[in-house]
RNA sequence: GGGUUGGUAGCUCAAUGGUAGAGCAGUGCCCUUUUAAGGCAUUGGUUGAGGGUUCGAGUCCCUCCCAACCCA
């Protein structure tokens, strides 16, 4: 033993409580749980509490309060957890002998009555107890749970089980994407799927990830937008569709960004990117009520303090882009690039990346604008050059018809009166390509001559805007795998 | 890519350059309504990896790995 680490110390013990069992003739990793398959999440066991009646549950063994003859545990899952009692007077040498090999984490199935103790506790009375699966590894402390980010990033499993913080959000994620998908189908809108694989990648500026297919002998690039072939559905009668996925973006990896994130882009045909505003507010307004916040969402630090509450009360503003950077810089129209530059450096703006003007204009917006914009607004009149894509204004032409939604300082969804003419659209997407000719999709500009109805369209950053009604400090704490490097 | 901080027992955390510690978990015993149960006893260490300085390194120096935060 002196030669073992501790860790092989306390799987050793497990371990013997595993033979100990097999030699009782149980089978801890058998075929044994079938009377356990619909006796449902434990939230529902708690829900249907019912003095005195009978019921089953199955779980994880999360805590173990050995009292004598009087025994407790707790069993969990993701929903939720309930008290177990029972008392080794009650049950038979069997059932006792094999209690007395259980371990925290262990898979324990129940058969008993509903009960509350002494304390009020609503409880379940154990008559019978089954050994479903042995642990082997002992699980994080109970009362601290997992504080190293490592491991909860690279074994989300024990974050889920000892984090209840953790569980919480991961909990309103699934609530936000299911009503996501509710939101919008009750609106007349159809989820597709589309290549995740392209032999073009388009739709956004973005560095692809590059694969190869064998069979075919050709390079493919995962998408890093879904956009082109949603405009195809367009083109082929669709009048509202979404598609709900993964794109994949092989750029830095940040508090911000996972190489592979989901998307949310939705078309509407007939309609322009005013509609697709009022149907973003009154989705995402939609979704905090779901998952129990707003309409003030307060981001704490880790001591619990509130650092910022965002204002989600309808209905949101709306401002040019023109008028936002003006507020911010009195006078920044009316200056020429080389002021602009000047002014910059006053403002302590390093610009040096920054070429033309309307990027030194656009510096400006984010730092001195965007930033600051913690209530939802809407930005619209947005420069032509930012958005390539978009329709022009009618009434401006050196602006786009276009909205990006800011929600606590960040871009949380652009919206566009989507371009349907299809030589403007050559001309801009051969601009983007820089005559690399391989890079045009000339499918999809074909489709556009066939004709395409005016539609209005949107992206949303889904795990953004998860951070941003779970008030999440970072992505990694809304995706269940974020990217890592191997270690 | 640059800067800062960190990595010590399964988990959460201590430790002026001077014998590596505590709580929880574990192990053994006691206890018939506990719930961070309690009491008594007890086990447990490649201090991220590798070099160096030193009589002596968890601690100081160098290289590398991983992570967090900030910047690009």
């Amino acid at each position: 033993m002196e030669n073992t680490t501790p860790l092989h110390e306390l799987i050793a013990f497990r371990r013997q409580k595993l033979q100990s069992l097999r030699a009782q003739g149980l089978d801890p990793f058998g075929d044994n749980a079938a009377a356990f398959a619909t006796s449902g999440s434990i939230e529902k066991i708690v829900d249907a509490f019912s003095e005195g009646a009978p019921i089953k549950a199955a779980g994880r063994i999360t805590a173990y309060r050995d009292m004598g003859k009087s025994r407790f545990l707790d069993i969990s899952d993701i929903s939720g957890r309930i008290q177990v009692y029972f008392n080794t007077k009650e049950l038979d040498e069997a059932t006792n002998a094999m209690a007395a090999q259980l371990d925290i984490g262990d898979f324990l199935g129940v058969e008993g009555a509903y009960f509350t103790t002494k304390s009020g506790e609503k409880s379940i009375r154990a008559s019978k107890l089954v050994i479903l699966s042995k642990s082997l590894r002992p699980l994080p402390d109970k009362w601290h749970g997992v504080q190293d980010a490592e491991i909860c990033y690279r074994q989300r499993y024990l974050d889920l089980i000892a984090n209840h913080a953790s569980r919480t959000i991961f909990k309103q994620r699934i609530v936000i994407v299911r009503e996501i998908r509710r939101f919008l189908e009750e609106r007349g809108f159809l989820e597709v799927e589309t290549p995740m694989m392209q032999a073009i990648p388009g739709g956004a500026a973005a560095e692809p990830f590059k694969t190869h297919h064998n069979a075919l002998g050709m390079d493919l690039f995962l998408r890093i937008a879904p956009e082109l072939y949603l405009k195809r559905l367009l083109v082929a009668g669709f009048p509202r569709v979404f598609e709900l996925n993964r794109n994949f973006r092989n750029e830095g990896v940040s508090r911000r960004h996972n190489p592979e994130f989901t998307m949310l882009e939705a078309y509407w045909a007939f309609a322009n990117f005013e509609t697709m505003s009022e149907l973003v507010e009154e989705m995402i307004c939609s979704l905090a009520q779901h998952i129990g916040v707003g309409p003030l969402i307060e981001h704490r630090d880790d001591a619990g303090n509130v650092t910022r509450t965002i204002n989600l009360e309808r209905p949101w503003r709306r401002a040019a882009y023109r008028d936002l950077v003006e507020a911010a810089v009195p006078g920044w129209f009316q200056l020429d690039l080389e002021a602009k530059r000047k002014k910059c450096t006053e403002l302590k703006l390093d610009i040096s990346h920054c070429e033309a003007e309307f990027e030194v204009t656009q510096h400006v917006f984010e730092k001195l604008v965007e930033e600051k914009l913690i209530d939802p607004c809407f930005v619209t009149h947005v420069p032509k050059e930012l958005v390539p894509l978009a329709k022009l204004n009618g009434k401006d032409p050196s602006s786009v018809d276009v909205y990006e939604l800011i929600i606590n300082g960040q871009e949380i969804s652009p919206g566009y009166s989507e371009l349907n003419d299809p030589d403007l659209q050559r001309e801009r997407l051969e601009h983007q390509a820089g005559g690399e000719k391989q890079c045009l999709d000339e499918d999809f500009l074909g489709a556009l001559e066939y004709g395409m109805p005016p539609a209005g369209g949107i992206g949303i950053g889904i795990d953004r805007l998860v951070m941003m009604l779970t008030g999440a400090a970072s992505i990694r704490d809304v995706i269940l795998f974020p990217h890592l490097k191997v270690k």
